[in-house]
DNA sequence: ACCGTGATGTTCT
DNA sequence: GAACATCACGGTG
């Protein structure tokens, strides 16, 4: 029997999407996202975000640049922006800030909540804490790919929520990861974790 | 536990 | 051709 998300939960209206994409990426700690799928349900709590902020950020692709790849950056807020990563993994993303400014938050981990036989499936393993501890596995654990670039996160397929049961924790904000390159912005704290209290 | 390496496709030089 | 907002695996401690 597949539960049907969309009677339980609200999706966060665009609004949320639209301010500082800091704020973004520190808010979306602790909601639920959901993805209702043809195979199923899946959910879970977002533990690490990172922020990418476009124009004046040369960790991001969007910098000094408006490609198909990063196309969907330079629309409204609260879309999905998806890439392929070294050939193999897929990087979920939300947009963020106004239409024009090409910002995003990257979603990098979640702690399963609902779906979890699905995720295990998916991700060939029964290792509940590795299921979805990185962009690369959520994205897999919870069947977001290419055919995602672009849907809105204000509808009813792929979205976030608050969730049911909150929970009390700290953010920790550090370095992003695997941004070498990105001159005077690769030690920039935009990375924030998720740090539940005793 | 940490480290090195290989996998693999799209984009940009 | 190189680089890449990653991961799994096998080796060594």
């Amino acid at each position: 029997m597949v539960t049907d998300f969309t009677r339980i939960f609200k999706a966060l209206p665009r609004q949320f999407y639209e301010t500082d994409t800091i704020t973004v990426a520190r808010s979306l700690l602790g909601m639920e996202v959901v993805h209702n799928s043809a195979q199923g349900s899946t959910s879970g709590i977002i533990t690490e975000t990172e922020t990418y902020t476009g124009l004046n950020d040369p960790a991001s692709h969007s910098y000094k640049i408006n490609s198909k790849r990063v196309s969907v950056q330079y629309r409204q807020s609260g879309l999905a922006y998806i890439f392929l990563i070294y050939g193999i993994y897929f990087c979920f993303n939300i947009t963020t800030g106004k239409a024009g400014s090409p910002e995003a938050v990257l979603i990098r981990a979640i702690r399963p909540i609902s779906g979890i036989e699905l995720m295990k499936v998916r991700r060939k393993t029964d290792n509940i804490a590795r299921l979805a501890n990185g962009p690369g596995k959520l994205s897999q654990a919870m069947g977001i790919n290419m055919s995602h670039y672009g849907i809105d996160l204000t509808g009813s397929e792929l979205f976030v929520a608050i969730p049911q049961n909150t929970l009390s924790f700290e953010i920790e904000a550090c370095k992003r990861v695997n941004i070498e390159y990105a001159g005077y912005a690769k030690d920039f704290p935009y990375r924030f974790l998720l740090r539940e209290k005793a």
